[in-house]
DNA sequence: GTGTTACCGTAACGTCTGTTACGCCGCTCT
DNA sequence: AGAGCGGCGTAACAGACGTTACGGTAACAC
């Protein structure tokens, strides 16, 4: 890491060093000295620009979840239809390739740091409540006669699947495919009577 | 815990104190020393019992995915229909109850613990893809009629939404209250026609 | 009761952790 | 060009970690 004072891009650079011990190294060896390492700097530059090492996970935890909010808002914003945002942010939600997956790894190594750390949960909760007000939102749009009695049900098996099939592909990615990850989405979504061509 | 050498029973005791910290501290501060507090012991049995620290995970692991298997098929046995079954085995894979909100917590933790030890993840795949196989068969039971095709994407919409939903009850209880999570479930077995009572 | 066995608590080892203190070196300003 | 400043690498710290070695003591046989 060169020699700068541009801190916000410094702050990044060691939030993505902290996404990739994360995804490759795994939490146990989520050290300070791991971080600078992979960032190419020394512990030095790390402990200088946060206070300490629980700064350094939180900035990181939220930098993760505000670029991921930003590119979900596109993909929505993109769609031509309700039905169609649903299906791409849903989709944004699988484990179907290397980013993702990686994505998948990480969310998983702070939910399980978040058990011992009451900011951390904090702050996922707050993100998932969001993600899940989202879809209530797009799937209210999508099946406008619907009531919330039939909304928040659906809606939540959604995210649930989303939820659970990335965590299934991040751990085994040989046996969950991109095809079949989509596969169980699109059928679902026609289950549910949410299809893009229904 | 008392002197004795009922080697067994002592094994389950220390796996037992390994959910109790990876549940209440997280993996972070699941170290031999916690562990052994847990227990109500010292180190010195845990490291007469097992030969190091790994061993001691993955004796955990191993026993936990026992205990689930033995209850599961418990379950399947009980029930009279195989749409009641399918319905009971996806049902304990929620995290409803104090319980198994608890089993979930501890599950995120070995599958975080497992990004950073083959042995862990090989255990891991190998346990998901039987339970996968399981809810396939329950499914091709419970629609006698589907192809292949029609019940592995419905199947792993089925596991998926479990596993996510279970996660998301883990970080965020008063949120997925155990009535939303079951009306989740018997929305998307209706969906997808195989509710019981369809 | 006495001797033997081995279970397991105690204490120590070297390593690795987060964190702190120090000082070099390149940039900026006059 | 030289002085001043501050970013950040270096090195050391105390504490916690996994692991090892040793010794006291409970439990059994007789």
């Amino acid at each position: 890491m060169a020699r700068t004072a541009d801190r916000p891009a410094q702050g990044e650079a060691l939030s993505r060093a902290v996404w990739d011990v994360l995804a490759h190294q795994g939490l146990e060896k989520l050290t300070v000295r791991a971080v600078a390492a992979a960032a190419g700097c020394t512990t030095g530059l790390v402990m200088h620009r946060f206070p300490n090492r629980r700064a350094l996970l939180l900035h990181a935890r939220e930098l993760l979840h505000e670029k991921s909010r930003v590119r979900v808002d596109a993909l929505e914003a993109d769609a031509a239809t309700p039905r169609e945002a649903l299906r791409a942010v849903l989709h944004r939600g699988l484990a179907t390739d290397p980013e993702t997956v990686t994505d998948s790894v990480v969310w998983m190594g702070f939910l399980a740091a978040a058990v011992s750390d009451g900011e951390l949960i904090t702050m996922h909760r707050r993100h998932n409540r969001s993600w899940r007000a989202r879809i209530e939102r797009l799937v209210a749009a999508s099946a406008p006669d619907w009531t919330p009695a039939q909304v928040k049900p659906a809606a939540l098996g959604l995210i649930a699947m989303a939820e659970g099939v990335a965590a299934f592909a991040a751990a085994d990615p040989s046996h969950y495919p991109a095809a079949d990850q989509e596969r169980m989405l699109d059928t679902a979504l026609a289950a549910y009577g949410l299809g893009v061509s229904g």
